[in-house]
DNA sequence: TTGTAAGCGTTATCAC
DNA sequence: GTGATAACGCTTACAA
């Protein structure tokens, strides 16, 4: 009803000046006597005071506030990522402004000016394009860039914190080499991301050292949003020659590939073993139990905040944080049945 | 690497004053001469000048962002809730803050007084705990309150966003009993929120209307987050007189419930139907397909961004809408068969 | 220990 | 059309 009260109102209520009020507001900030402290505080309550960001924003440069910049939330792994990073600004007292950007490059550009306008002092990103111009306008207005779980090369001056791609996708491949699979399936996301390439490139090396011809039709890379998953299901399924398992880089790839795969009736892990990039409650629930690699979400998100707030004088060159997944073999991957091996 | 350019160093780079450029920022504001608007325009992209908010804020007040206070963003539901605002802010040029308060009125509190410093013109929020010091401090900063999901009866200056969740209720247990159950297990989440009693109203007074003695040993309320659903369940099917039905209230409820039931072997529907109030993507691929009652999330975000950005002058009153829910019957719930029929 | 006063980057109200 | 100039609420030298 009435308007907010200002550090001047308090200041009058406890009878000193504004000087004072700030000092006590800012702790440390200079000396303070008891008594004074007393009456401010008293005021503050009185009228429930509260100071404004936005004045003290003004004064002190850039705040404790940083940006969150994801895909997709609906994305458990980023939603997973999100809660972590919240809670683990929140214990260092900064806010997180989340924006959402779909994995459209133009929504993605507004975001990265309304972050900039917003002289947030990190952000947290996981790239969609090469907004380059964007990513360096950030940069020179002292924002700490961090890439989690993707980067962009073209972005030197990003920090990035992520899995190995590579090491993990190839330990997935060996897994399946070693239960006797020739012909594995590979659902990765779009190769313009540095996670679609990677494990790209790690399975493929992979198949290399084991002396097996990598046949390029056994790859799909496809949006990691949607419904794609189940189309790349079927097409890999109608082969004359189908793959013996599968490995599937998500959870939305994995929801409708695995839909596809009830509807064909295929039997997993009998007919078709499955490795799926991305751990889940209900991945356990699903019968039989997928075989899965799990990100440490935690550890993605507790660097990615220390970097985002951290000070680096030499902000032309990021640093890059590598942490391990961990792969967890359950029911849904086996050796291939007689039944389905080659007749070649 | 050089400092931020400020409206100063535009007004100069044109050769203006700073109130031109100030004009040309806030289009409608006043007259400017067309070769004007140009060299600021040209300067502005030479200094990559960008409006600090901050400063911007302190002069107009209420800033356009708003804040949501999310009990958990780990929850599906949550999830695809903020998904939903947050696209639908966008679409007005609004930000969000997200944070989360895990369900702990301390973590709420403290939320609530960052939000009140930050003068966000609304926040959405699912109350955790009656904080209503804090809510009601809020609404005299002239913060729209807006409940969503759940709601508080000691701040009736907030509006609520929700479906009919004592109607929900009263669906899914008119949908068990038509198929013949009569012992129904109801896990609910804390009668401490409003959808935990709204449900349970609902589920009892159906019962009651067709007849049924209510059996509160069949009810459970136990917590949103975590996993005592597996508990609740396994009580439950450790009667000796188990129910032939059972409804649960959240996605991690669920999980963690069903997750015993396939412990304990028991099949659904044959011999427990189940019915689970939220939906998700994997809900599907659980077999058997469970039958849900799915929140339409992007309809209550739309209403939630509109009651947080809406101006209400007599602000002591909060508006309430209710938007349907839908119950979708999948294969999880059939009829009683008779082996589990009582046997009184 | 306390108070005064000069900004911080914008917006908005005036005169010109 | 344009340009001074006074706020906005706070922090922080610097003086007292």
């Amino acid at each position: 009803m009435t308007k907010p009260a200002t550090i001047r109102d308090v200041a009058a209520a406890a009878g000193v000046s504004i000087a004072v009020v700030s000092r006590v507001l800012n702790d440390g900030s200079g000396p303070v006597s008891a008594g004074a402290r007393q009456r401010v505080l008293q005021a503050m309550q009185d009228l429930s005071y509260r100071p404004r960001v936005a004045a003290r924003e003004l004064k002190s440069g850039p705040t404790s506030t940083i940006g969150l910049l994801l895909a997709d939330v609906t994305n458990p792994f980023f939603a997973r990522l999100a809660d972590s990073v919240v809670r683990e600004a929140r214990s260092r007292g900064v806010q997180v402004v989340l924006m959402t950007t779909q994995e459209d490059p133009r929504l993605e550009e507004e975001a990265l000016a309304t972050l900039a306008s917003r002289r947030v002092s990190g952000v947290i990103a996981t790239p969609t394009a090469t907004n380059a111009g964007a990513w360096q306008h950030l940069g020179d207005l002292q924002t700490r860039v961090v890439f989690v779980d993707r980067y962009l090369d073209s972005v030197p001056l990003a920090d990035v914190v992520s899995i190995d791609n590579e090491r993990s996708a190839r330990e997935a491949t060996e897994h399946l080499l070693e239960l006797g699979h020739r012909r594995i399936g590979f659902v990765s996301g779009p190769l313009s991301t540095t996670t679609g390439r990677s494990r790209t490139d790690g399975h493929l090396a992979t198949l290399a050292a084991h002396g097996i011809e990598p046949e390029s039709e056994l790859l799909r890379n496809i949006p990691f949003r949607g419904d794609q998953g189940a189309d790349a299901m079927g097409s890999l399924l109608e082969r004359d020659d189908p793959p013996t398992a599968i490995i599937l880089a998500n959870t939305a790839q994995a929801v409708s590939g695995l839909r596809r795969l009830r509807q064909a009736g295929v039997k997993v892990p009998s007919e078709l073993s499955v490795v799926v990039f991305d751990d889940n409650p209900w991945t356990e629930l699903f019968a039989p139990a997928l075989t899965i690699m799990r990100q440490p979400t935690e550890l993605l998100a507790a660097h990615s905040v220390d970097l985002a707030l951290s000070q680096q004088p030499d902000a032309t060159a990021g640093r890059t944080l590598m942490v391990e997944a961990e792969f967890v073999v359950r029911s849904s991957t086996a050796a291939p049945t007689a039944a389905r091996v080659p007749s070649n």
